[in-house]
DNA sequence: ACCTGAACACCGTTCAAGT
DNA sequence: ACCTGAACACCGTTCAAGT
């Protein structure tokens, strides 16, 4: 990652990426990327107008990863289905950077397609303009979510912190008065951590499309004519 | 809020929470903070282990003001709309402050009351202890972040400047290829602001609420008995 | 065009000291 | 018990200068 002639935009981007991986977004300083890549801080001021810049560069990345189905004749919940587990397979790759797309989406090229891609697909579930609008924002927040608030996920990359932070938490909830938390004490085990990704995830996504789909519309035209 | 006799927690968090409320979280520190109470930085970690200690008791006193309404007779996905409104009210209430709680709602005291209360509504729903501690957390995040990322919500008090970005993000919007971003162009208006907050979060929660009952779940025994 | 070096205005936090 | 004061190790960022 040192040593190079010249400084290269998408390195940096890279590297900040990997340290928010490793260690979380609060370790992503302009200083500690700059000395990855042997350089100045001020160097990083020629590809990015301020760590925002950077930051922001950082999530576009994370949305450009997102390998995105082609359209087909499928109904559009099941394109849409497909569409979202595309883009959370790519925010379960970085979880410690997914939060950065909450800040706003549609500042990156990617992130235009991807909410043009659901607009569409909304629209032709029967859904006027401004519902799609505010639905389709919410649902892209809501993958972003699932992720970073999947119980008991790593914060680092360290697994023995992670295993004790994880017992920690169990030991706390099963030490809470049963009688007035009854169900969270019951439930301690899988509120401290996540016993199945799959069907966490799973779960999410059905409750969400399943929720899209009763949403009252207008009833709509056949879009294929 | 200054020249007092003795530094009062209670009032430290409301003077932090309210410098959020104005100028966004990143404008919360243990510095200004103390300056609004005529005390050195040093003063508050009497009553705070660190900033994070700091923020958890924002993030508390936030849900603390939630007004939870006693349980009855009516069907569970009533009674859970009615706990989610209460939630979201409070949440829209403090927008600057609402992202604090994706951190961990469960350090808290009254996080976990509302934990409580929602695992014993989805059980009454027929969820099974892990299904609800799935589907309960994925609840209250998406709740959190339908408030922090309800479409351009003013980030500052400043109305003048709320009113200039909404009108930079819609002309960013509007004049992007329509050939290649249809939709986007289409909606511009609804995504650069919220054009009706009581039709964004009504449909949001019916969203969520019925993407939950739709959720497969084993039979259920009654529970009125 | 690209990078450096020194400086500035901020942070959170420590430690020892005051009353 | 409660607060201060000075200091430390960090930040992001400015500006002027080097090549």
């Amino acid at each position: 990652m040192a040593a190079q002639k010249r400084l290269n935009r998408d390195d940096v981007v890279t590297s900040a990426l990997a340290v928010a991986d490793a260690e979380g977004l609060d370790a992503v300083t302009i200083r500690r990327v700059a000395q990855l890549h042997g350089v100045t801080p001020m160097a990083l001021y020629r590809h990015f107008p301020d760590k925002e810049g950077l930051l922001a560069a950082v999530a576009e990345k994370l949305l450009a990863e997102t390998r995105l189905p082609e359209p087909d004749d499928r109904p559009w919940h099941e394109q849409l289905g497909d569409v979202l587990t595309g883009v959370l397979d790519a925010l379960r790759a970085h979880p410690n950077a997914a939060g950065l797309l909450l800040s706003d989406i549609m500042a990156s090229d990617p992130g235009l397609a991807l909410v043009e891609r659901i607009l569409a697909l909304l629209a032709e579930g029967g859904h006027t303009v401004d519902e799609a609008a505010m639905t389709g924002s919410q649902v892209l927040v809501t993958l972003v979510t699932m992720v970073i608030s999947e119980p008991g996920r790593a914060l680092t990359d360290d697994p023995e912190a992670h295993e004790a932070s994880v017992r920690a938490r169990r030991a706390r909830l099963l030490s809470l008065p049963p009688s007035r938390y009854p169900h969270v004490v019951a439930a301690a085990d899988a509120l401290a951590e996540c016993t199945s990704e799959e069907a966490y995830y799973h779960r999410g996504l059905t409750m969400l499309l399943s929720g899209l789909r009763t949403l009252p519309t207008a009833p709509h035209p056949s879009v294929h004519a």
